[in-house]
DNA sequence: ACAATAGTGTCTTTAAGACATTATTCA
DNA sequence: TGAATAATGTCTTAAAGACACTATTGT
């Protein structure tokens, strides 16, 4: 029966879950409870159900969903890695997502469950570790031009907390000043009447405008 | 038998293969010559041969060999594209490829293949008007900001010819004064000591530096 | 000589970067 | 009142954009 699958690959979707922890970026992985690599570090991902899934967008949905209970959080497709060489189980595709979730919509950590600092990455499942690191590329690449990094943050977040993400994300220091600027003059930011404190003086909240989210404007200053 | 595939999704790979005629960006299409949609211009690709191919780019390398004769040009993933809808064969993954080639390497249009504006699409077999879509966008998103648009050139090329291609591909117009400071200074370019003669007077001949491909800088200006 | 295309020079505007200053809070 | 964090102001530098000019060819 197996020979009938033989001239189909193997359909999966795996997703690279980004979080900010402490000013680190990091990638949630799991311990597979099953062979292969049964007991080490992966992604989560799953097979594609085409009885069920109406795309590889919506099978990574389901899959973030039903095993994290992650929903409305951002969601990008990254790239397709395939080969007879990646999956001990056969010639496999991996339709490969990027997410962006804020911390504290994130589980905690357990026996199965950890986040990772994407620069210190211990070795992983299947090629794991490449999705993550053309994950980080991808973000690092578009952040720098984009509100990206915002999707780290919750809802509504403060200037400071945004440098700082835009500061981990990008592993450079921002001029708060010109980073200001810019987000003002582009009007990517819609000010609420909010102020959080987390030092002394209260700094206000903000939340992204609908509008756009890349920009032609260098966000990132040295 | 069929039955057994039901878990599996169709996995092919396609090819939006774009160039540049008459300083026109065109994607090649080909009539499909079997159901389903036969008759209909359609995308080159195929399914994934897993008991021969690499991966998912030595699948579209292959059939672009086998049916046009096609090596060594530019080739990126794009995205994957899949679902129950786009084909009525059942539920199917198509890994998008963008290929860039230089008109002159590509085969002469007859009954079966054309060269269609990007601009001015007629009705396309699958979702394959779309997949067009999304690979111009990403080149000229990419275009503005590294030297992709010199592969839709051979590999020696005068700086006029350069910029038109930059100018067909942004759709906008480039001011050359500002376009030559910056391939200069960035030493994306390498000197040749050969001219060609287009119109009056020769233009010298170059070809694009070994080094990166994307710059920080904007090579298009408006 | 002149039309046409290739290639250069220079000025203005705009964005980036650096860094100093003011503002508001808590202890 | 002073330490800490938030927010603003201003000057310098660098890149983008506009546009005029010179150079080399064929007719």
């Amino acid at each position: 029966m197996q020979t009938f699958y033989e001239d189909r690959p193997i359909c999966t979707v795996d997703a690279v879950i980004l979080t900010l922890e402490d000013g680190i970026l990091k990638a949630l992985v799991h311990r597979r409870p099953n062979e292969p690599y049964k007991g080490m570090w992966a992604l989560p991902g799953g097979y594609i159900h085409p009885g069920e899934d109406e795309s590889a967008e919506a099978a990574v949905s389901r899959i973030l969903r039903d095993k994290m209970g992650l929903s409305g959080f951002y969601l990008e497709q990254l790239r397709t890695f395939s080969g007879a060489a990646r999956d001990p189980r056969g010639w496999s595709i991996s339709v490969t997502f990027i997410a962006l979730v804020p911390r504290e919509r994130l589980p905690e950590e357990d026996d199965s469950t950890c986040l990772m600092d994407v620069e210190n990455l211990p070795a992983l499942a299947f090629d794991h570790a490449e999705l993550i690191g053309a994950a980080v590329s991808r973000l690092r690449g578009k952040g720098a031009y984009s509100t990206l990094p915002a999707m780290l943050l919750p809802e509504t977040f403060t200037l400071p907390e945004l440098e700082k993400t835009y500061g981990a994300v990008l592993a450079k220091k921002i001029d708060h000043s010109s980073f200001r600027r810019k987000l003002m003059e582009l009007g990517l930011l819609e000010e609420t009447d909010e102020f959080r404190q987390t030092g002394k003086r209260p700094a206000r909240l903000y939340r992204l405008a609908e509008n756009p989210k890349t920009v032609d404007r260098n966000l990132g200053t040295v």
